[in-house]
DNA sequence: GCTGAAAGGTTGCGTATGCAACTAAAATTG
DNA sequence: CAATTTTAGTTGCATACGCAACCTTTCAGC
């Protein structure tokens, strides 16, 4: 095996240039990278409170509110106060989300397949399965740092 | 199979909670997650330039020079003109990093252990493997993606 | 050897992100 | 039910990054 220390160094470059494909592909729609992933969760459950999103994708709730002002900005989104909690607003596609739907999961589609080029069937399956796992990993250890952190003070 | 644009998510995930343990793990040294790839770099070869890191890494030369002004200013890193080349200059570590290598590696290793907890063997070096390959490709594409472009305002 | 193109670096600007501190509204607890 | 704690969201600040424009220096072609 090689140096172990040598994964981080594949994935930032993915990441880097997803970022870099990701921007290229919807400026022309107004939107950036950082609010594709919150467009996919309104798609597969609409009408969701930032909170919810926050949970669901391990982001921070401050990263949240500013990629739905923006998509709020750009006449993607609009916020309905929560009827029962008046502390939450419930997010909603409008109708020109709705109509670029297709584009945009057509375009995370294709960049998979992209990042997948050459991949077996099999290996793409993996591919996906262990980089679940290992944000699952990833997320775990950094919340156990925390109550670590948080036992600290309390004491 | 699940929807193949969910792989962008999980690599996602792993990038900003990469980030977030990297950057804590290294704030008491003064040094910040941007700024181990490049100490990385060095360790395996002290003394090259930052056009070589921006290309071994493929990152920005931009971000390399920030980053290299940043160890720099902390003590890691000096630059010493390139004596036949006045536009370059070669970086080399101190001391200074020299004497945290050794943390920086281990902190490195511990994270993509933790990342890749519950792994067989074989799947260590899958995961390892694929992303090298993905890695591959992203860059692949984008710089494909370059070529259409200036080909275009060429005409 | 000039001239224009390429290469190494730097700086300005914009985006995405996390953390800390804050507000306001629930929820809990004594 | 009043006081405290928790929750949903926002804003200020800092970091990392890409891109474009720029400056020097080097290199290639004539």
């Amino acid at each position: 095996m090689q140096q172990a220390h040598i994964a981080g160094r594949w994935l930032s470059t993915v990441h880097r240039y997803s970022y870099i494909f990701l921007s290229k592909t919807f400026a022309e729609y107004g939107i950036g990278q950082g609010q594709i992933k919150f467009l996919m969760i309104l798609f597969e459950q609409d009408g969701v409170t930032q909170e919810h999103m926050a949970g669901e994708l391990n982001i921070d709730k401050a990263t949240v509110a500013r990629a739905i002002r923006k998509l709020e900005t750009e006449g993607y989104v609009i916020r309905k106060p929560h009827e029962s909690d008046r502390r939450a607003n419930l997010i909603f596609l409008t109708d020109k989300a709705k109509g670029i739907e297709s584009v945009i999961k057509k375009e995370m589609t294709h960049w998979t397949e992209t990042l997948t080029h050459g991949f077996s069937d099999e290996e793409r399956q993996t591919a996906i399965e262990l980089l679940k796992r290992m944000a699952g990993n990833a997320v775990k250890e950094v919340e156990s740092m925390e109550e670590v952190k948080s036992n600290e003070t309390a004491e």
